[in-house]
This record gives structure tokens, C-alpha cells and sequence, in this order.
DNA sequence: GTCTATAATGGGATAGAC
DNA sequence: GTCTATCCCATTATAGAC
């Protein structure tokens, strides 16, 4: 009887307690797995590694993941989830193109700062053509960014920038923001040091943002 | 000694004939590697997969390429090759510093149209850390992205140019023009194509030359 | 140079004890 | 949930006949 009192007594909050530790767990599989994605691609990858490099066993792993393709749809949505969260940016059209161009461009490189291997998991997938993820993006990328175009072309419409194509403009944006990330190791080489400094990124905003308000500029008429 | 001289008669011959034949076909199966590459990584590539696109035998491509890695550093090779090739545009300063960023831009973009698959394995092996080609970029791109670098500095000390930071800048144009190879697979759907077209290009070529123009505030022909 | 055969390795995945 | 043991398969690479 008092087993069975015992066994009752706090079920719940045993299980809560066991899922919040499982959860965590995954999720800390999870953030190894993405550097360790990220630095020898889909296949490069062992679980066996990630596993060592998580701090148990690689059967053990394979209890939470069952396979290494559901390891790299988890990483992959979460690194999907984090770059979605920093784009809506553009969506609310309240105020004025240039400031909110500008929180754009810095919201994109604060997060090739602070998650370059979430940023070069998804490049490898798109280079490789997203052979494994392509309806995600399909479904989640691709409505987010004609948003985005369609905001920018209403400002065009509406006289507050010069027409110019919003869907390469974007393009442009999306791309120089994230080869910050992407192709960090030849800057380094370029710039000749260890790691790209937080000043590296201040110098890359001014830049950036210098080139697309200039670019948006209604131009001045012609005498 | 009849053997004799028919074994020296035309050995010169049929060795070049051979060697020629050899050449051809090493180059026939890298042309065919850097696309297996590029879709598949380092890792996710077997060579008994390119040596059935290429209509040999794993076996038989073997004998042309001992290893896994002398194929990829072979076409590593080639990548560069062509790579380098398209940038010494900046290299010498006789024109306008307009009229050559324009060529540059034109020249980078046209590699990306051309050369997708290039590209791609480049972009792929710099993502995940360069690992195994990072002396080569050391010590062939480095010096050109630097020399290219030195130019546009020349220019803003001579007064032609705005005076903007120039490695931020050529980095902003190199990533701009490679996602047009790199990431082609998203514009697409985007796009809402089945791949990239001419116009698409010379879309992109009229805002990145736009943006890089207005930054640099050289004053642009009336229409 | 091209083939068959075969080593040798590594990695994904499963079974079952505890 | 974690461990040991094991299976199975793909893949790189080599050996040797022709």
C-alpha cells in the first residue's frame, strides 16, 4: 500500500521534472550539434561526435534523436526559428523607411555575430540545394521575405524611396549581412586576425547601411 | 632487335597522344566532380558516384586520381583557377574607378551565372572553416583581396571616391555577386522560377552597381 | 589502362540487459 | 534512461589478373 501511496504521490510532478530535464538535454544536443554541423556538413558529421563532444555516449544520443536526420531537422528548425525571429523587422510599415532599413541590416548582422554556425548551417543547406529542407523554407522563408519586398515596393509606390528593385535590394541586404557569418574564416584571413572583432561588424553596419540609404535616395532631378 | 627498334620507333608519339588523352580525361572528371561537390559536400560525396556520372568505373577513376582528396583538392585547383582569373579587374588603375567597379561587379556576377557549381564548392569549404584549403586561400585569394583593397584606397586618397572603408565594401561586393551562385536555390523560390534567367542577372547587376556607385558618390549619367 | 575481387574501416542503427 | 554488444551497410582503398 505505501508503494502504491509512494508511486502516486507525485507523479506529476516527477514526469514534469523528468520532461523539463529531457527537454533540456535535447537541447543541449541540439547547440552542440549545430557548431559540429556546421563545421563538417551533413554528411561530415558523426553522431558519434557530436555525442563526445555533448558528453554521453552515442546510443544514448540516438534515444533522444532516434536518427541523425531528425538531429539535423531540429538543428535546422531552430536555426530557422532564431533567423525568422530577427526578420520581421521590415513587417510593421509605421515608420520611416530609413530608420527601419537600418534596424533591419543590424538585426541581421547581430545575428551573424552571436550565431554564426546557425547562419552556416542554413547556407550549407541552401548551397547543397536544400535537398532536405526545402519545403521548410518553401512554407516559412519564402512567405516572410515576399513580405518584406512587398513592404519596401509600397514605400516605393508611395514615393518614400527611389524605384528600384526591392526583391535584389533585398537579396543584396540578405547576402551582405550574412557573409559575415558565412564566410567569416577569409575575412579573418583578409583582415589578418584571429577572429572578427565586434568592431569588424560596427564598421561593417556603417558600410552596409551607408550603401542602401544611398541606393534608396529619390534622385535629384536633372537640370 | 627488330623489337627493339619498333619499342624506340615512336615512343615520343604515342606518349604525348597518351599524356593528352590523360589530360582530357582528368579534366572530364573534375568538370563532372566540382558538380557532385557542390550538391553533395566533401563527405557526402562518393567517388563511385562521380566516377558513374563521368561513365567510368570507381575503380578506373582511382587510377587517375589516388584518393578521395587529390580529386577535391584537383578541383579546388580549378575553382580557384577560374576564380582568380575574373578578378584582376581592380588590379590595374588606369580607368575610372566607376567604369571598373562596374567591370568587377559585371565580371564577379558573370562567374556566379557561369560557374555556379565553382562557386559553391568554394563557398562550402570556406563555410565549414576551410579546413583542408585554408593555406591555399592564404596565400593566392588573400594577396588579390588585399591588392584590390590597396587600389580603392588609392582612389580615396587621391579624392575620387568617397572616403568609406574599402575592405568592408569589396567584401559587400564579393558576398553580394557570389549569392547569386551560392544561393540561387532560395532566390528561386522566391522567385518563383525554375532557375535564375538572364534578366535576373542583369537585374542584379543594375542594383549592385547602383548601391556601390551611390556609396562611393560618383555622380551617375541622366537618362 | 581497365577489370574483378577483396580488404579494411567507419558509421548508422537495433537489441537487450540493467 | 543508460550501458554493452552487435549487425549491416556504404565507402575508401588496394592487390592482382588480363
Amino acid at each position: 500500500m505505501s508503494t502504491i501511496a509512494r508511486a502516486s504521490a507525485e507523479p506529476v510532478a516527477k514526469i514534469s521534472r523528468r520532461v523539463l530535464n529531457r527537454d533540456k538535454l535535447e537541447a543541449d544536443i541540439a547547440a552542440v550539434a549545430v557548431r559540429v554541423f556546421a563545421e563538417c556538413g551533413y554528411e561530415g558529421t558523426s553522431i558519434a561526435d557530436v555525442a563526445e563532444r555533448a558528453g554521453l555516449s552515442k546510443q544514448n544520443l540516438m534515444y533522444y534523436y532516434p536518427s541523425k536526420q531528425a538531429l539535423y531537422q531540429r538543428v535546422l528548425d531552430e536555426v530557422l526559428d532564431e533567423w525568422l525571429a530577427r526578420m520581421e523587422s521590415l513587417a510593421d510599415a509605421t515608420q520611416e523607411p530609413a530608420d527601419m532599413l537600418r534596424a533591419y541590416v543590424q538585426a541581421k548582422l547581430r545575428f551573424s555575430r552571436e550565431q554564426p554556425w546557425a547562419s552556416r548551417v542554413y547556407a550549407m543547406e541552401v548551397i547543397s540545394g536544400a535537398q532536405l529542407y526545402g519545403a521548410q523554407i518553401q512554407s516559412r522563408v519564402v512567405p516572410l521575405l515576399r513580405k518584406d519586398i512587398e513592404v519596401f515596393e509600397q514605400w516605393i509606390a508611395a514615393g518614400k524611396v527611389a524605384p528600384i528593385n526591392a526583391t535584389h535590394l533585398l537579396f543584396a541586404i540578405w547576402a551582405m549581412t550574412q557573409s559575415y557569418a558565412d564566410f567569416s574564416t577569409q575575412m579573418v584571413l583578409v583582415l589578418n586576425r584571429k577572429q572578427l572583432t565586434k568592431k569588424d561588424f560596427d564598421d561593417a553596419e556603417k558600410v552596409i547601411v551607408n550603401m542602401v540609404l544611398a541606393a534608396i535616395q529619390v534622385p535629384q532631378p536633372c537640370p
